[in-house]
RNA sequence: GCCCCCAUCGUCUAGUGGCCCAGGACGGGGCCCUCUCAAGGCCCAAACAGCGGUUCGAGUCCGCUUGGGGGCACCA
């Protein structure tokens, strides 16, 4: 791989971060959020940072940080800072950051881009309301902005409930440039007196995140496209301050399967009735894997010209952020089980075996790994999630099958019929050296052309009675592993069973 | 209601004015392979939202319309 310097444009190395707020449980569009990012950097010889942005504390979910956390490690994007790894920009926990705040607050109101606000929440949703009534833009009416800041700074002193609002122009544009969109124009007048600090002391995201990615040198801001209307706000705050602009970039937004609307917590029920989910945690437990989901998700909103199944480390070689696409991108499942079979296909036996085995565990089979080694090849192929190792391969494991009396049956045979191939099986099976292959196919193909039915209802019974199941992996194959003990043993059970059918069959 | 963003097959996308009667992938259909199910191979159907410009030439540039999405909090 080539390696591109670790320098922006602007001559800044490059830093990018994932800065997801504890709230909820981690979701593919926050997974994809942390991507990007990630790819940048990696491709870049950059750092990548995880922060988190627990400022909203009516939200936080204190299990949300340790989850956030885990779906990272299990998608295998490791972060260079991070609120558990330290670093020298900490801390990287926005809670444990409200001095920096509250000092680049005021900053601002020496800077005269901010002021204090002693407008109670009454007051403001009455203006709010009577804006809604004439049909104006709800917006704050300017009340405290004139105030004598002398004069504000007193009562704030004398510790009055109050609130920082950054001082926007009431006049002019603002031009702001978003690296997949070109430049963006906006009206100030469009925009707000937002509020920074809020009374309990603690910053907004607009406050927060901007300095945050100024003191972490943050080089990419790249986040969900829900960030867009606020970018000109953000570029004012920055701008204030004097510093350097990051390159913002948004993300589009994951629409539900259908395309209409978008993905919400709602259609999570219904994801998960078909045997999907759009939360990690599900993904994993649904025999998802790491590559399938990433896969999944790196393509939805970035255009990779050929070649679509990737690694992580594919990606890192091939990322190009000028290359993401900027409208909204519906999910589809179907894609995501290709993308998984696909990856499955892709793994190593020893490593698929190592991930299979916990299904058989958690079943309670005695898993052998030299068994497991002889299955793996066997089944590989035939996995879209790694739980269909348990139709596919736990037979296996079993000392005995209950196969279905009606599955027994030749395709158009009766009981009796079916019970007649099934003891000539026996027979030939039972004279034989071994079950291999190569010594166990032959006569049978023999068997199949002097009984006169078809090579179909002949193994048909044969598989039904060694795997107890319609569908399994290639027949010899799987007589060998399982020995031919067991295999006769078996077809004398098929036997038993189409004897007390009744004769018409089922 | 106001502001902003987006717009190529059903879906994800390639395409940066002539290489495009638009390419790939998923899904769908067909055929081949075949002991079942897969995997694999081959083939087929399927799109530039509409209307106006600009240009010798437009999927590609501009405008409008339509459609979709986002935002308008002391949430992020």
């Amino acid at each position: 791989m080539t390696q591109i310097s670790a320098i922006s444009e602007n001559e800044k190395p490059i830093r990018t971060r994932f800065a997801p707020s504890p709230t909820g449980r981690i979701h593919v569009g926050n997974a994809r959020s942390a991507l990007y990012p990630y790819l940048l950097a990696r491709r870049s010889g950059g750092k990548f940072i995880l922060r988190i942005e627990d400022t909203d504390q009516k939200r936080y979910n204190p299990d949300a940080e340790r989850e956030l956390i885990d779906g990272l490690h299990w998608l295998g994007m490791d972060y260079d800072e991070g609120p558990d790894l330290g670093g020298p920009y900490g801390p990287y926990r926005q809670t444990e950051r409200r001095e920096v705040y509250h000092e680049y607050a005021w900053k601002l109101v020496d800077l005269g881009h901010a002021y204090p606000c002693f407008c109670s929440p009454d007051h403001l949703e009455k203006v709010r309301q009577e804006q809604m009534k004439q049909k104006q833009n709800p917006r704050y009416d300017g009340t405290c902005r004139i105030l004598d800041p002398d004069e504000a700074r007193r009562r704030v002193k004398n510790g009055e409930k109050h609130v920082i609002r950054f001082r926007m122009p009431k006049d002019g544009k603002i031009t702001t440039t978003e690296l997949l969109r070109g430049m963006i124009v906006t009206d100030n007048s469009a925009l707000d007196d937002t509020v920074l600090v809020r009374s309990d002391g603690l910053p907004t995201y607009h406050l927060a995140a901007m300095v945050d990615d100024h003191l972490m040198q943050i080089s990419h801001v790249i986040r969900g496209s829900e960030w867009l209307p606020s970018m000109p706000l953000h570029v004012h705050i920055i701008r204030a301050y004097g510093w350097d602009e990051p390159m913002f970039v948004h993300l589009s937004v994951f629409l539900k399967p259908s395309g209409k609307g978008k993905l919400s917590k709602r259609d999570t029920e219904g994801a998960i009735k078909d045997g999907y989910s759009i939360y990690l945690g599900d993904m994993k437990a649904l025999g998802y894997t790491p590559e399938g989901v990433l896969n999944w998700i790196a393509l939805m909103g970035w255009g990779v010209p050929e070649d679509d199944i990737l690694t992580l480390s594919d990606m890192v070689e091939r990322f190009d952020i000028n290359s993401l696409t900027p409208s909204p991108a519906a999910i589809n499942f179907a894609k995501l089980d290709h993308f998984n079979g696909a990856h499955i296909r892709l793994l190593g036996a020893d490593d698929l075996a190592a991930r299979i085995k916990p299904y058989y565990l958690d079943r309670g089979y005695p898993v052998e790994d030299s068994m497991l080694m002889m299955i793996v090849p066997r089944i590989r192929e035939r996995l879209v999630t790694l739980d269909d190792c348990l139709p596919f391969g736990g037979w296996f494991f079993q000392e005995t099958v209950t196969p279905k009396a009606e599955d027994l049956l030749g395709k158009n045979l009766d009981p009796r019929a079916s019970a007649g191939i099934a003891r000539k099986i026996h027979e030939v099976l039972e004279g034989l050296p071994d079950l291999a292959p190569e010594t166990a196919e032959p006569p049978m193909r023999i068997l199949v052309e002097q009984s006169g039915y078809s090579t179909n209802q002949v193994f048909g019974i044969l598989r039904t009675a060694v795997t107890g199941q319609t569908v399994s992996p290639p027949l010899f194959e799987s007589m060998e592993i399982v020995g031919k003990e067991k295999v006769l043993a078996r077809v004398r059970n098929a036997i038993e069973i189409l004897e007390k059918m009744p004769p018409v069959g089922g």
